[in-house]
DNA sequence: CGGATGATTGAGAAGTCTCAACCGTGGTGG
DNA sequence: CCACCACGGTTGAGACTTCTCAATCATCCG
């Protein structure tokens, strides 16, 4: 929770009481398999997921059963903080690695967002942050190829990872199959195989299991266009018009 | 502005109170061009932009000037009420036909939306919904072929302009050249033309200048593994957890 | 009528997929 | 302790989708 809590003063101001009051959630933690939904596509919740350990993917499923995965959450990542204000999932959730998720019930979140506006607002834009990754995912899949579409993801996961604390961004853990890369990346596994043996060949990154690390960063982000505004790191104050802070504590 | 409240009233409730709130929002309206760039990629905003008329676009720029369009935004939409909570642009937004786009300060907003809970959760939840259809562009872009992306926009435009009331899912005007289309759904201008001339071939749609007649809505539905969850259309009641209106008044 | 813009067509090239086989490693049961 | 199995990674070859480039056509507008 302390690490949701840090993630969230990534991108919002929040004043120690602030912090407290999110400390202070009831919640309830899981431990999840490899290769577990969840959250089913089509599933109604009542509580949102935080990641406290492992890897876990957001994810689209097409009739088929293919899946495109649409986004991956790191520990301190809340996996779906928009179900709270739309509980009904189009989308699903899913455990790509053994995880431990903690579950905090959309009331609580809402009780505190209510009583606290800055947290509503650091939600708000927490949420906003998810959407601004998923239109670089866009960018990404629509407009590169195979090659730069891995550069970034491992560029984007990389800094993310660093900001967890989690590693740094040129050595950190991914622990994804090529499999569910592929799945992420719009790509086959067979084809994100080869792709990864060209970046290896570029002395650009190297894997060891699922250690990865990046030989040559200015090289990679360079191949993957890769940008650090998407992530929407700026930690804005627009929060903190006047009396904001000050009707929150009522 | 009555447009925009409209649409927000599809996913959540709002008193009259709060209706009014929003309508009485300082604003200016300006008139552009088709293909005019309205937020530059990386540029500080201090207002958001309402469409008021037109075809506007969210976009993704890639280093060699391509452009991967990541949201359309018609007549109702907040082409960037994200930018409230995250006011430095990691995208651009940009007029496809001549539009009329309106002009809201983020003060005024953010304003509203601390005064009465309810309207930022509206706000949270319209970014979200938002965020949901990245995500499925994401799904569409990454796992579909052409065929499907392209019956996929259509059904998505078609659905959004009937709950506007700008024609119906079956009859809408689309105001976009087939390069843009090309640009939305990460292929070239020439792909678009053909697989376009395939939906037709099929009897599935027709094309009369810039409007889209859809022959056959099931079929095209089919194509498109078309379902309109996604677009989170259910009203959620989740704001009205005892005390949220009551407090919203003092 | 001329020019611009957007739609359409054709042909060859490139990127990615499919299928199928093979390899390497870690875990498991005999 | 070893043989085996399962899973994930790797390789090869041919097929298919989509791209690129270039030309042509259609429509609108000055």
């Amino acid at each position: 929770m302390q690490r949701f809590v840090t993630k969230l003063l990534l991108r919002s101001q929040l004043s120690g009481e602030e912090q407290e009051a999110i400390l202070r959630l009831n919640c309830r933690a899981t431990q999840v398999r490899a290769r577990t939904d969840i959250v089913s596509p089509g599933e109604t919740v009542d509580h949102a997921c935080l990641v406290a350990q492992g890897l876990v993917a957001r994810f689209d499923q097409m009739l088929d059963g293919d899946r495109q995965i649409t986004s991956f959450y790191i520990p301190g990542d809340m996996a779906d903080l928009h179900s709270v204000v739309s509980p009904a999932a189009a989308w699903g959730i899913t455990a790509l690695s053994p995880a431990t998720v903690v579950h905090v019930p959309h009331k609580e979140l809402l009780e505190v967002a209510r009583a606290y506006p800055a947290i509503m607002l650091a939600f708000w834009r927490d949420t906003v942050a998810d959407g601004s990754v998923l239109a670089k995912w866009v960018g990404n899949l629509g407009r590169q190829d195979a090659r730069a579409r891995l550069a970034h993801v491992l560029c984007e996961i990389g800094i993310r990872m660093e900001l967890a604390g989690l590693g740094t961004r040129t050595a950190f853990e991914l622990d994804a199959t090529q499999d569910q890369l592929a799945d992420a990346l719009g790509l086959t596994a067979v084809h994100v195989n080869r792709t990864l043996q060209r970046l290896r060949a570029e002395r650009a990154v190297m894997t060891r299991g699922h250690v990865v690390e990046v030989l040559d960063w200015p090289r990679l982000a360079d191949i993957a266009e890769f940008d650090p505004d998407f992530l929407l790191l700026g930690k804005t104050d627009c929060a903190l018009l006047p009396g904001t802070r000050a009707t929150s504590q009522r």
